[in-house]
DNA sequence: CTGAAAGCGCTAACAG
DNA sequence: CTGTTAGCGCTTTCAG
């Protein structure tokens, strides 16, 4: 393994010298430069991270936080597209990914302040918001960079990228209150996770507005939103309230699923119910009838979480801040219209 | 921040107790241990990796190499389902992932080899098998640890896990076959990509065993394989050849596409056209029809590769070894049995 | 069973 | 513009 020291030896410059040209600072002459550059070339140098990151106390990688169920964080498209965007930022800034992948809470926090205080990391990005979270108090308390992608409960005391998952989910309501319907049945995740709250809390707004009664036994929440479990919790909804006019799912792949079961218990899509999801996954627009769904802009939500991120690590960001990503309603076919 | 040395000073040791308890070495009493251990939880300390890494020379790390083009990649799910393999498998043995992201082949091998002489990463997987490939030369010149997802082309010189794209690419064209299908169209992605070859090849074979005739105007090979191009070949070649009874898509996401062109032009599925993809997304099980197709075991594929990664890590193995993940055939209601 | 000391490969004052 | 030197925080001989 040749080191910077051998590179100095070759070239009858002192290792500071070579250091330097590596960080290309600006008080070396250029012919010194090219000099030193071709040796190192010629040896195949490449500098050792480690030694740099413990003297810098820098690593120019950024810890990822996945939700520790990774079983099913990595079913949903949104993990991709996000880790695209994410990554391809990163990237163009000079950054690496390093996944922190764990099998629950306590273990989570464990790896994650391993990397953090090991200096492994510079910054986080935690691609959920959970209530009680545990990792983001310790993260706050030692001061250390991160960002949220999705909305805090406190909203002011970090930083944080989003959608406007409440007036996004309001506005998908609206449109199918404006088709005419009025008992829209709608399935949940696990209330611990804010965007639930919030895209329910879109639903109630709508119906409030609209001045329609909410009907709380059309409202599910399920901490379980696997495959099977949705796919039961959905024919058992349309069976016991045969009012039900159309399904909202709280994603794209859930909505799937709800179509699934309802074209098995042979009940047509949209002519008998009507289904909206959230997210518009790739998928959305080439299953059948395509599904109208909001588009939550995913890759810009990592591109701006990324950026965040990086700016607060450079300490160029005084105070919290937060930017909401916009959402738009993608009409598709998977509606029908009462009126 | 506390370091070791804080921690030694405070229970009244030498650095090197404190680093073997920390390493749980057999030659440290319970006694100091528990008394050791006691104050590092007091002080919240967190041994610091860069400094660790720097005197191992080693970082448990795995680098992970996606292909580099990551707009594509990240959009099929198969980098999703084997990334969570090989996250859980990668952290049961005590690894972090480290993303490796580039936007071009001579940036990939920068960035990889970086990492690598910087000893950042312990070693690498590679998430595609392509031919004349420069990375894996310089690798194998500097005889750096690597396993290949995919099958490489001198099959006995490298370290790697594969599907037996071959022989399950000839059994689901024989499944076509037997279902009286004899004009069946292809479209396969980049040839330079060894798995479209493997997957051709067994197209062929099926063919000739089954005593057809092959004609190559039903074998399409794009290098552009997003949606929009593949949907536009698809009807083309349906237009232009109308007597084809089936599309064998290289992947499920392409097979959607398919199924789409053909919907849009009013030509049906299964009763009009049959249609099988490869690779059992999770998705195929949803569209409709249900998509017949190749289940290629991504999971285990990335679990065999991390594990096979680690061992020769490890260096627990001792020549180039390979391992095939069956494929099954997963029928489902896209193809119409035509005798 | 524990301690002293050298050193992993690099950077950053400080000096010149 | 360049060199000298002292660490960054840990592990690992070698002694004892």
């Amino acid at each position: 393994m040749t080191t910077l020291k051998d590179i100095a030896k070759k070239a009858g410059v002192a290792p500071s010298t070579v250091s330097r040209v590596i960080n290309d600072s600006s008080r070396i002459s250029e012919k010194t430069k090219t000099k030193v550059r071709k040796i190192m070339e010629e040896m195949g140098y490449h500098p050792n991270i480690n030694a740099r990151n413990l003297v810098k106390q820098r690593s120019h990688n950024l810890g990822l936080v996945i939700p520790y169920s990774t079983e099913k964080a990595f079913a949903d498209p949104f993990y991709s597209e996000i880790l695209r965007a994410i990554g391809v930022l990163a990237h163009s800034k000079g950054f690496n990914l390093l996944l922190l992948t764990s099998n629950g809470e306590e273990e989570e926090k464990k790896t994650v302040l391993n990397a953090v205080k090991g200096k492994q990391i510079d910054g986080v990005l935690l691609l959920r918001a959970k209530k009680e979270d545990n990792l983001i108090n310790e993260l706050t308390k030692i001061n250390f960079p991160f960002v949220i992608v999705g909305r805090p409960e406190e909203t002011s005391k970090y930083y944080w990228v989003n959608n406007d998952n409440v007036k996004a989910s309001e506005r998908i309501v609206d449109y199918l209150i404006d088709k005419g319907h009025k008992k829209i049945a709608v399935i949940l995740g696990d209330d611990n996770y804010i965007l639930n709250e919030d895209r329910l809390q879109g639903y109630v707004n709508s119906f409030q507005k609209n001045n329609l009664k909410i009907d709380q036994d059309l409202i599910v929440q399920t901490k379980k939103i696997d495959h099977n479990n949705i796919y039961i919790l959905a024919q058992k909804m349309i069976k016991d309230h045969p009012e039900i006019t159309a399904f909202y799912g709280m994603s794209d792949t859930m909505a799937y699923t709800i179509m699934q079961a309802m074209s098995d218990m042979n009940i047509k899509i949209p002519e008998d119910i009507s289904i909206v999801g959230f997210n518009n996954n790739p998928m959305s627009k080439i299953v059948s009838p395509p599904l109208t769904t909001v588009d939550i802009n995913i890759y810009l939500l990592g591109n701006k979480a990324t950026e965040l991120l990086i700016a607060v690590i450079n300490g160029q960001i005084e105070k919290y801040e937060h930017t909401i990503v916009p959402a738009n309603i993608i009409e598709r076919d998977s509606c029908k219209n009462l009126n």
